[in-house]
DNA sequence: CGGATTGTTGATAAAGTTCAAACACGGTGG
DNA sequence: CCACCGTGTTTGAACTTTATCAACAATCCG
């Protein structure tokens, strides 16, 4: 179904009959092109989008022309949910690769949240993972340094595509210049390059044609610090990933 | 009443009748001293924490000691009411002064989902405007130097508490030390302290006694790229912070 | 008053940016 | 098939920003 990786392998997840709910909500899929702008800050929207397959990318302009990403959207993630309640977006969205999206009208949303209480929970969940994923942005831009925030880069995309399928555990397809990892980690073009083969010589993961091998994934968290339970897995898949303890350990 | 300041000068904000159902769904309100940690991080939580006076911070820390600041409330803020979605919390609270919340138990919210879905969506939009707020946050921290970094703080500071009565438009008490300010904005306190002199020395803002005092609003602005777009306030509030055509003009 | 926290300053080192140039590589058109 | 173009990657050198370390001054508080 069109709507089986939303909330896929976290701790809460849809019920067959949530996801029927949802299923029926979805208006219509399309298809753009990569570098397809989606939604611009500031224009009021009637649906959100549900990423289906390919790689969404939410970035904040400034007048100067630099963009900082504030997220990176997998299939199975509800791109811009927040427009519901927001009504306005206050950044673009765009597409980084080609994708195929679902729209839901705003209208259904409200249905849901006055005949579906339960679903309306998981949606609002769903969204607050939105911001959990913010905050762990803005401590690895605010405390990490430039090859510690492209390695917290990896892991979490790495778990994120894992939990829809799209990762092995350790290499997955990831079709980002080294200029839009620039945008991502707050870093110019020119040191994510020198900080990627850094990462090589060391190593800790190769990128190359587009695909992210990461070859030692404890070592890489570690150097990131990185640890998934921001992301809100289901048990076995935070099982999978878990470096809680041994970072709680090397606290003391 | 305790909630009059809940979305107070927002684009979406309460009726008095929703107050009065907010008002009643609180159970106890408390006080604690500055520095207390309201909720640690991991914990599973049951109230969501209105914060009625005081400042209160919300950080991520890592096995390392230092600690990012993902966010400052103010009063009038839902501080966590992600948890009643989330049920356990991906950060620390702590009061970053004396402060007075109330709380409000999660079977309180899921009743007010039940049977006001109005409300509950303008809840769910507080909760969307802390994400907002996190997006702007990591824009910060990714593009802006230092001293951009602490004018777009304080911009923000300036409306967020200006929107609840607690800012004149370009006076207020911020009782933060530089530290703080350095964990805010991702830098050391020593930078913080030449930052803050530069500052003073070019006439934009000066930071003495707990207490912010912005000389020239527009000019901090446009240091720090500040447009209040992404806090959705309402038109008078809005136009009066407005710089996003003079911004608009500047992009061309 | 004494002790602790916060703020200030200087010297030095490290991290990251900028600018510029060269290189790789997959089209695409002749 | 080759020449050419555009986009993305790689490298070097000079420069700017910020961190680090260390000392000292100011302030607050009991």
């Amino acid at each position: 179904m069109r709507v089986d990786r939303v909330l896929k392998g976290r701790s809460t997840t849809l019920t067959p009959a949530e996801r029927a709910v949802l299923d029926a909500s979805i208006r219509e899929v399309r298809r753009y092109d990569a570098r397809h702008i989606l939604v611009e800050q500031g224009t009021t929207v009637h649906c959100s989008t549900l990423l289906i397959s390919g790689l969404i990318g939410r970035h904040v302009n400034d007048p100067n022309g630099t963009q900082q990403m504030v997220s990176v959207q997998v299939p199975g993630d509800f791109v811009d949910l927040h427009g519901y309640a927001l009504r306005t977006l206050d950044h673009d969205v765009s597409a980084l690769t080609p994708v195929e999206v679902a729209l839901v009208p705003h209208d259904a949303l409200w249905t849901i949240q006055c005949e579906h209480p339960a679903l309306a929970r998981k949606l609002w969940f769903a969204s607050l993972l939105d911001a959990a994923m913010h905050r762990k942005w803005v401590y690895r831009l605010g405390q990490l340094k430039a090859n510690a925030r492209l390695a917290h880069f990896f892991c979490e995309t790495n778990v994120r595509l894992f939990a829809v399928g799209l990762s092995d555990g350790s290499r997955f397809a990831l079709p980002l210049t080294q200029f839009d990892l620039g945008e991502i980690c707050g870093m110019t073009s020119v040191h994510v390059n020198r900080v990627l083969r850094a990462l090589r010589d060391e190593g800790l993961c190769t990128v190359r044609n587009a695909v992210v091998d990461i070859h030692d994934v404890p070592a890489l968290a570690r150097l990131a610090m990185f640890d998934p339970g921001y992301l809100y897995l289901d048990a076995p898949m935070a099982h999978r990933f878990a470096l809680a303890d041994a970072l709680a350990r090397l606290a003391r």
